[in-house]
DNA sequence: GTGAAAGCGCTAACAC
DNA sequence: GTGTTAGCGCTTTCAC
């Protein structure tokens, strides 16, 4: 930097102004610098930078894997969203684990990001505490406190309820004359409070008992296949299953498809997420749809407001699901 | 940090070594650092110390987008290998666009990341020559050259080659009897590359004229279909359609199920990519398989390497793909 | 509109 | 094993 101030027969000062606050500087100043900048090749130094500002421009998030597409897509509408104002993203992988949230909190904080998304609201009473001595903008997603035994939300949130969710899976498939349901989602915090959804409604509605399969994650596609195949096997009258993934419920439909079996009839299946890929199977894959790229943006914005220094409005926003009825229920 | 030394009655350094080289402070120092790092909730400032150390324990990738499970599986085994020795990831999404990639490497440049990996090697040579310049370490993903008129690499590189796999595509589809064989694609650099290689093989076996189709990304999962339905329409002897990514393949899969086109009879399906899910379908998908995990471990791996200071034996590696017959052709 | 001085919070290099 | 000194490359503050 101080070789482009040589160069352009400026200061230090100047130089710096004319990066960040070209209009503070005199057209003609302003040239002289780019000028040299240009000729010199110079980068400026954005650590520096950061560390003399207390700004990192960095905000950071986490989710627990980018192999689900519903995280990914998430991520992704975050990004370009943050991009647009200029910021980047720093990412980590939890893999559904609380230690390694845990971990990865301290390291972002330790970098000084400028905000943090976190998916989930089962964060620990220290995390909590943590993040909001912190200071920093947090927004918290993918989940929406429906009863009081969830955890306060540490700052922003934008996302909706797990366990409505699975209520309303159950109201569907016992709408439709199921008198039996089973549940196949991974063993993960969301997933489970989709279960527990789905089990009290089923009980309020004197549906029989709920047939329960967790799987460790990560899942795949075939999972949920072997589980019918079980299911089917022991003839329990179950009739309709709840697939707490779309990528799980499209694998579901193909080992209907492969074995025989109509769907719906004699096996209705249910997603979740609403996967592009969901819009095309055939038949139609019922799903219940997330807005998870609007909620993505959504915590982007969230996050550029608290940090331009706007009042935000709505600091936890509900963007709820909408239960796509298709062919397969 | 200065707090914590006084309360532990050290030195500055000696809180900087307990932090990052404990086992150049005596156990009993080291136990009243920590107890004071505790007791004052001190979060050391990575910022403060990259820029004093000049080493940020960032890496920063840039792919096309994560919206494609093919690149948010390769960036999920990336930084998973990146995070086991402590460094994060910081995310560009390029949206396909070699200017906004440019952009983002000046901006990961400037906070002086540790490596850098890419996607493709199609990068402009002004900005090869600016990477090569800045000397850290950089992995290009995702294609490897196969011809003398692709760009040289800029320093290490994993992949395969994009023309190989169209050649493969096609020869697979030409020994299985079709005479006549369509393409349909993203509009982007290594679907285009695919394609080169698909229409050079055909040509060279003297098949006739590839159909093409070109869309420009992002694509969805029914573009492929729509195209499929023009395609029979103008009834032009296609009984083969190369899709140059899973998701649309799998789409057409659905596409030729609803409207009771029997694959591979009426219409033989390759796909590019084998997700999770094209393992499931049924048909089975033929598909080319590109172990994409494997590719973002390992351009962690060159890094980490390179990064610890140890010689390379093989910086520029092809992992090949591998065709992956099932009953879809 | 421009500049001088001070300092952001660490680590490197060297001494003891 | 521990401490002292001198920066890392910027931005902030205040003066002109």
């Amino acid at each position: 930097m101080s070789d482009v101030a040589h160069t352009a027969g400026v200061s230090l000062v100047t130089v710096s102004r004319a990066i960040n606050t070209p209009d503070k500087v005199s057209p003609e100043t302003l040239q002289r610098v780019q000028q040299a900048i240009r000729h010199l090749g110079y980068v400026p130094n954005l650590t520096a930078g950061s560390l003399a500002s207390s700004r990192s421009n960095i905000v950071a998030a986490i989710v627990p894997t980018l192999s689900n597409l519903v995280f990914s897509e998430t991520v992704d509408a975050l990004a370009a969203t943050l991009a647009h104002s200029g910021y980047q993203l720093l990412l980590g992988q939890s893999a559904y684990s609380a230690d390694e949230e845990a971990a990865l909190v301290d390291a972002f904080l330790g970098r000084r990001v400028d905000g943090l998304v976190l998916t989930g609201l089962s964060q620990s009473a220290a995390l909590r505490a943590k993040l909001r001595r912190s200071g920093i903008p947090v927004v918290q997603t993918w989940d929406f406190p429906s009863s009081p035994n969830q955890n306060d939300p540490i700052d922003m949130l934008v996302g909706f309820s797990n366990i409505e969710v699975g209520r309303a899976a159950a109201r569907h498939l016992l709408s439709r004359g199921h008198a039996r349901l089973a549940f196949i989602g991974s063993d993960e915090e969301r997933s489970r409070l989709r279960l527990s959804g789905f089990e009290a409604e089923a009980r309020e509605q004197d549906a029989q008992a709920v047939e329960v399969s967790l799987i460790p994650p990560p899942v795949s596609v075939n999972d949920a296949g072997r589980i019918l195949e079980g299911i089917l096997a022991r003839n329990t009258g179950v009739s309709a299953v709840f697939c707490n993934n779309d990528l799980l419920a499209t694998g579901l439909l193909f080992t209907c498809l492969k074995n025989g079996w109509p769907v719906p009839d004699r096996m209705a299946v249910m997603g979740f997420g609403d996967l592009p890929l969901s819009r095309a199977t055939s038949p139609g894959l019922s799903t219940i749809r997330i807005h998870h790229t609007e909620l993505g943006k959504r915590a982007g914005k969230l996050l550029l407001s608290r940090l331009s220094g706007k009042s935000i409005a709505r600091p936890r926003q509900n963007i709820g699901f909408r239960i796509m009825q298709r062919s397969s229920t």
